[in-house]
DNA sequence: CTACTTGCAAATCCTTTGCAACGTT
DNA sequence: AACGTTGCAAAGGATTTGCAAGTAG
């Protein structure tokens, strides 16, 4: 193996011919381990409170970098400031639904969505290359629903 | 008849109870006219070559209301800039797929898809309140294709 | 060694806002 | 008359960038 405690990310920065420095590898884990979507402001805290040399300005060039390399995904829940998570594999994308009142996201996969907007835009005459869908909802009170998995902020 | 020549956004306007002032009408009268997706600056401009006491603060001002008031959507394809475009009857919602090498926006309806996505948020425990979708793709030199009708930027 | 990366602060882009003057109801 | 609206310029928030110094490959 090269080095050891190597982050997923870190991994695939490397399979892209990255430099890795040290503040990327901080910001690759950071990144790895999130379960959430944070914004730069947060990845920036989180990054700092590893290593406290690096710099809000780097974090932003490093999500830009990694976004363009199709490792990261940005996203837009609302908000003004872009969320990032890590990119899934074609088979695993996933949606995202954020509850209106409280912010939280809880994130969904549908096989069936997909085909339908592929479906779509051949119809209209295009290759569809990307699409976003963002579903904005409130909780329906269920008295016995089952707690949700997978929700964040 | 009230006034002659109101357009269709300042009689939505009148009736949300909003001052009607000079500029508010000529933005009204831009929008309602407009067949594409213009920004800020282009609603500016349109609005400034019809009467030049138009500044663009009250452009942003007016949209942002306009909004407010569900007379205006607002839209984001990918660039920096909102969009935007007057609010269709609830049966009538549109979606948009933005041809990703010309930014050309071709518009389409589809009811299944929106049963398809209010079913989903439901399963997930949710009444859908809003949803954003957003296609990007790429033509399809399809070699007889109609000539594709609705294709604004 | 060379080309890429960083930190810092200044710059940029889009949008909002304070304030005094003005216009609509 | 009362209160909302406007223009202007300044303020704001998020993100980018110029530059000199540092560092990975």
């Amino acid at each position: 193996m090269s080095s050891r405690n190597e982050s997923i990310i870190e991994r695939l920065c490397i399979d892209h011919g990255l430099k890795m420095t040290g503040q990327r590898r901080v910001i690759a884990k950071v990144l790895s381990e999130a379960e959430d979507h944070p914004d730069v402001e947060e990845l920036y805290r989180r990054a700092s409170s590893l290593d406290r040399r690096i710099s809000i300005a780097t974090v932003y060039r490093t999500v830009r970098l990694l976004e363009e390399k199709g490792i990261l995904e940005r996203r837009n829940f609302g908000g003004n400031r872009a969320r990032y998570e890590a990119s899934e594999p074609e088979d695993h994308r996933h949606y995202h639904i954020i509850d209106i009142d409280t912010g939280h996201v809880v994130e969904f996969e549908d096989a069936a969505h997909r085909d339908m907007i592929r479906d779509i835009a051949e119809k209209l005459g295009f290759d569809l290359v990307s699409h976003r869908l963002e579903l904005f909802g409130r909780r329906i009170p269920a008295s016995g629903r089952k707690k949700q998995s997978g929700e964040t902020i």
